[in-house]
DNA sequence: TTGGACTTGTAGCGATTGCTACATTCAGCG
DNA sequence: CGCTGAATGTAGCAATCGCTACAAGTCCAA
């Protein structure tokens, strides 16, 4: 046998594709194995055991995540802390993102839960996102790096609550606090 | 036998009890029913199926959280939107509330995968914090209704922030954004 | 007293869980 | 060639999952 050499390195990103659309939770060996075209067997042959297996995917994915946001960066630069705001919640509707945000609630829940594995990612996805949201604050603001801890934190509580059908509070709150025109 | 007469009423706030411990991820039957003095069987035979059951408990969960909230109303009313503020996240570092706040994250998770009544009950929750937080705001404020959605987007971003380890984030943008007393 | 509705215990079903024992195959090296 | 170690398939284990069949008990009304 051992014809095909699949590798971690080959199976993560069908892992990442299987929990994007079917979520972290009630993933178990067998159909994760499926759909990486391998067994149960494999899975933990090269990951030792299920928890190995999804801190290393939950690495894998904050890595996937970060180079989406690189991929983001190198746009022109917002004129404004408003602009900015705006375009970064509009990006956030795109579907594709949607996947990826049913998915980061999954996370943040294990992070909070203390799962092994999940603040780790969760921390290091946040972190990546505060240094794209400094490097996308607009030329010439007073003070960036406040300017974008402020705008992050307004970020995920809109979020948040659009997550739970609350985007209408969210937008009036944002119109309110003057961090979108009106 | 039937003289125990163990009701959906009765049962609830074991059921509530146990899920605020062990959340609602890996809630299994019969883990359930031990905490409540009963077994799966009568579970299923008072809530028809596990769904329904989470359904309910859900509900009464909200239900809880309402209460909670109300018990917490007809204090002193905050001088300014940033004492308000300070004494909301004051309050969410309580150890009772971290473990609400633990279970929270569950509940968005759930919602934002569309898992039945999960969304209805976190859609309640927030409901009433908003309207928790309106009778909040510090007397003359020029905008209560929008005041009050902006500091739940704010509030809820922070607490985010926090269950990822990123709270110092948090601070800082609150800081940043005149929303804390520097 | 009898009958039916409600409540509960016991036992177990088929499916799925994470994981392992064992055998086999293949590549590379001497 | 023969050996060794990594990679893989097959089969199955004990545990747990949600749920159900069946019998037995209590209670109230007729």
């Amino acid at each position: 046998m051992a014809q095909t050499q699949l590798s971690r390195e080959t199976l993560l990103p069908k892992l990442a594709a299987h929990v994007l659309e079917h979520g972290l939770g009630g993933a178990s060996l067998r159909p994760l194995a499926k759909a990486a075209g391998t067994s149960d067997r494999m899975l933990i042959y090269h990951f030792g055991n299920k928890e190995g297996l999804i801190t290393e995917l939950l690495g894998y994915i904050a890595a996937m995540y970060s180079g989406a946001l690189d991929a983001m960066l190198g746009d022109v630069r917002p004129a404004s802390r408003q602009e900015c705001l705006a375009r970064i919640l509009d990006a956030g509707s795109d579907p594709a993102m949607q996947a990826f945000l049913v998915l980061w609630w999954d996370i943040v829940a294990g992070a909070a839960r203390g799962l092994p594995g999940y603040r780790t990612a969760a921390e290091a996805m946040m972190t990546k996102q505060l240094a794209w949201l400094e490097a996308q604050m607009p030329e010439g603001d007073p003070d960036p790096a406040g300017g974008a801890r402020y705008l992050m934190t307004v970020i995920e509580g809109t979020l948040m609550l659009a997550a739970v059908g609350h985007d209408k509070t969210a937008r009036d709150g944002l119109l309110a606090g003057g961090l979108l025109p009106s």
